[in-house]
RNA sequence: CGGGGUGUGGCGCAGACUGGUAGCGCACUCGCUUGGGGUGCGAGUGGUCGCCGGUUCAAAUCCGGCCACCCCGACCA
C-alpha cells in the first residue's frame, strides 16, 4: 500500500483512515518531529521531535536509578573480534554492522565495528571489574546511539541509528538476574502504559524472535492504530552465554570460580513512533501530556488593534497562572493567521488543551477551552479565567487517562481469539493490520513458520501466565504448551 | 539482492507522444484586507528540467549509458 506520496504543503495531511503509511509520514514531518536526513535511513530529530524523547528519557532515566542500576558509557567502537566470541550473537548481527576499516588515512590492524549493541564491549569491561562475590550485582545503564544496517527504514520505528538506553546486569546467581529481567520487563510496562498511555500486551518471546545471544526474551508489545503490532521494548536473561565467551568470572564465598549471570534491557527512539501510531487521528498528532512539550497552547483573537491590547492582556495573565502551576504554556501571537488556521496548526501537532481567549470572553471573565482528545463540540467548553490553572491541570490528567482508555478500548476491539486455522488465516490475510490474534500453539516452530508464511504474522508474545495446557494448537491440533499473540508486526 | 515506480523552483505536479523564449498549485517575501474552525486580492523572490554522452540550426522533450530515491518482498528495536 501507501504508494501515494506525503502532500507536505497542501493544506491538510492524509487522513488516517485514507492512507495509514502515508498519513504517519506526513504527521512526522509537518507536526515537524522529524525530517530526512542526506544519508539514507538516518533521520533529524527536530526540537518538537525530540523534546518527546527528553522527557520520556528524563522519566525513564529516573525510574531505572531507582533499581539501582548507575549510567555509564561505553565506546562507540567496537573491535571486530568481539562481537565474534558469542556464536549466536555474531549469526544475529554480522548481516547488519557499520564496520570502520580506514582511520587517519591508513588502514586499520583490527576493523571496528559501530555497536548495534553493547553486550561484548561491557563484558570486555565486566571482566575485569568483577572479580568477587562482592562485586555483585553489577547494573549499569547507558543511553547512548547504535547503529544497525537495515535494508528498509521507517521514520523513528526502524532507522539506521536510532538512540537508546541499554541496561546491562551481572548477577551472582541465576534467580537473581531472571528476577532482575522481569522486575525491568515490569517497569517498562508501567511506564509505556502510564508515561506514554499505550496499552500493552507483555510476554515471553519464542525461540524465532529471541535476542541473539539470550537465553529468554521478554516483550511489551503495542497495537498501533492500523491494527499491526509494535515491539516497544524488551528484557533479556542472557544466562551464562556472554560471561563464558569474555570468561567474565567472580569467586564466590567458597572460594569457587563462577561464571556471572547476566541480563540486558533496552528501550528506543521507536517509542515515539508508537506515540504517533497509537494516538493521532485524522486531524494529526495527539500528544499525551506527559510528553507533550507545549501542553497547554493559548489562541488570542481580536479584530481591532484596541481589543488586541486587552485580550492579549488577559492572554499574558493566564500564561502566567499556567506557567506558575507548572503547566508549560505558550500564547500564538503570530500574527497574519486567522484563528482558524491556528485552531488546525495546533491540533495538528498534538497539542493536548487549547485555549481562546477573545473580545467577548475577556468581558465575561472566561476562555474557551478545547480539548484534544475529544473531537467536534465535545471537545470545546468554558472556563473561568481566574481558576484557568486549576480547570487546565485538570483536562491534562483527564486526557492521559483518556487517551490509554481509548487505546486500550481500541486494543481490546482488534484482539480476537481463534481456534479455526482457517478462519484465523482468511483474516489475517487482508490489507493492513488484523489485531491480536489469541491462539493455542503446540510450541513447534514449524507451526510458527507456517502462520508467518502464509499470513505474515508472527509470535509477539506468550503471556507470562499461560493455560495453553487447556487447548489444541491452531495450526497441527496437538496439544498446546502455550496460549500465544500472533500478529503482523513492524 | 529480486519485483514495480519516479526523477522538472522548498513541497506536490503538468509539459515529453508531435523538439522551438519552462508552466500551475502550495509554501515563502511585501502591501492592503480579513480574523470565534484551514480569509480574500494584488505585486514579487525562487529552476544549469538527476548525471554523462549522442542526434539536431535548436533537446525537459528523441537515442544510448549511468546514478539516485521511493514502494512491495527477504532482515530487524
Amino acid at each position: 500500500m501507501a504508494e501515494k506520496p506525503a502532500k507536505q504543503n497542501d493544506k491538510k495531511v492524509t487522513p488516517r483512515s485514507e492512507d495509514f503509511a502515508a498519513w504517519y509520514n506526513d504527521i512526522c514531518l509537518r507536526a515537524e518531529l522529524a525530517d530526512y536526513s542526506p544519508v539514507r535511513g538516518c533521520i533529524v530529530f527536530r526540537p518538537d521531535g525530540f523534546a518527546i524523547w527528553e522527557a520520556l528519557r528524563d522519566e525513564l532515566d529516573k525510574r531505572i536509578k531507582k533499581t539501582g542500576a548507575r549510567n555509564a558509557y561505553f565506546p562507540l567502537f567496537i573491535p571486530q573480534s568481539f562481537l565474534q566470541k558469542e556464536a549466536q550473537h555474531v549469526e544475529g548481527f554480522a548481516p547488519e554492522l557499520a564496520v570502520v576499516t580506514h582511520g587517519g588515512g591508513k588502514e586499520l590492524e583490527e576493523p571496528l565495528v559501530v555497536r548495534p549493541t553493547s553486550e561484548t564491549i561491557i563484558n570486555h569491561m565486566f571482566s575485569q571489574w568483577i572479580r568477587s562475590h562482592r562485586d555483585l550485582p553489577m547494573m549499569l545503564n547507558q543511553w547512548c546511539n547504535v547503529v544497525r544496517w537495515e535494508m528498509r527504514t521507517r521514520m523513528f520505528l526502524r532507522t539506521t541509528e536510532f538512540l537508546w538506553q541499554e541496561g546491562h546486569t551481572a548477577h551472582a546467581s541465576r534467580e537473581e538476574a531472571e528476577a532482575e529481567t522481569l522486575m525491568i520487563l515490569e517497569l517498562y510496562r508501567k511506564f509505556v502504559e502510564e508515561f506514554l498511555a499505550i496499552p500493552l500486551i507483555v510476554g515471553r518471546k519464542s525461540a524465532a524472535e529471541r535476542f541473539p545471544g539470550a537465553v529468554e526474551t521478554y516483550t511489551i508489545e503495542g497495537l498501533m492504530g492500523d491494527g499491526r503490532a509494535l515491539q516497544c521494548g524488551t528484557t533479556h536473561f542472557l544466562g551464562q552465554n556472554f560471561s563464558k565467551a569474555f570468561e567474565t568470572r567472580y569467586l564466590d564465598d567458597q572460594n569457587q570460580m563462577q561464571f556471572v549471570w547476566q541480563t540486558s534491557w533496552g528501550m528506543t527512539t521507536r517509542l515515539i513512533g508508537a506515540i504517533v501510531m497509537t494516538h493521532g487521528d485524522d486531524q494529526g498528532l495527539r500528544l499525551p501530556p506527559t510528553v507533550a512539550s507545549t501542553q497547554a497552547v493559548i489562541v488570542p483573537i481580536f479584530r481591532k488593534p484596541e481589543e488586541g491590547a486587552t485580550v492579549l492582556a488577559a492572554a499574558r495573565t493566564a500564561l502566567e497562572a499556567l506557567t506558575k502551576a507548572g503547566i508549560r504554556a505558550r500564547i500564538d501571537e503570530r500574527e497574519g493567521m486567522t484563528p482558524g488556521f491556528k485552531f488546525n496548526d495546533w491540533e495538528m501537532r498534538g497539542v493536548p488543551v487549547r485555549i481562546e481567549i477573545g473580545p467577548r470572553d475577556v468581558a465575561a471573565g472566561e476562555a474557551v477551552i478545547a480539548r484534544r482528545d475529544k473531537s467536534g463540540p465535545e471537545s470545546k467548553s468554558k472556563a473561568s479565567l481566574a481558576t484557568i490553572a486549576d480547570t487546565v491541570s485538570a483536562l491534562l490528567g483527564e486526557t492521559q487517562k483518556s487517551l490509554y482508555a481509548q487505546a486500550k478500548a481500541a486494543m481490546i476491539a482488534n484482539t480476537r481469539n481463534f481456534d479455526d486455522y482457517a478462519v484465523f488465516r482468511k483474516h489475517m490475510e487482508g490489507e493492513g493490520g488484523g489485531g491480536f490474534a489469541n491462539v493455542y500453539w503446540c510450541g513447534n516452530p514449524a507451526c510458527e513458520t507456517r502462520i508467518r508464511e502464509e499470513t505474515k504474522a508472527t509470535c509477539r508474545a506468550i503471556p507470562l501466565t499461560n493455560d495453553g495446557i487447556a487447548g489444541k494448537c491452531l495450526v497441527c491440533g496437538e496439544s498446546a504448551t502455550e496460549r500465544a499473540y500472533f500478529a503482523k508486526s513492524y
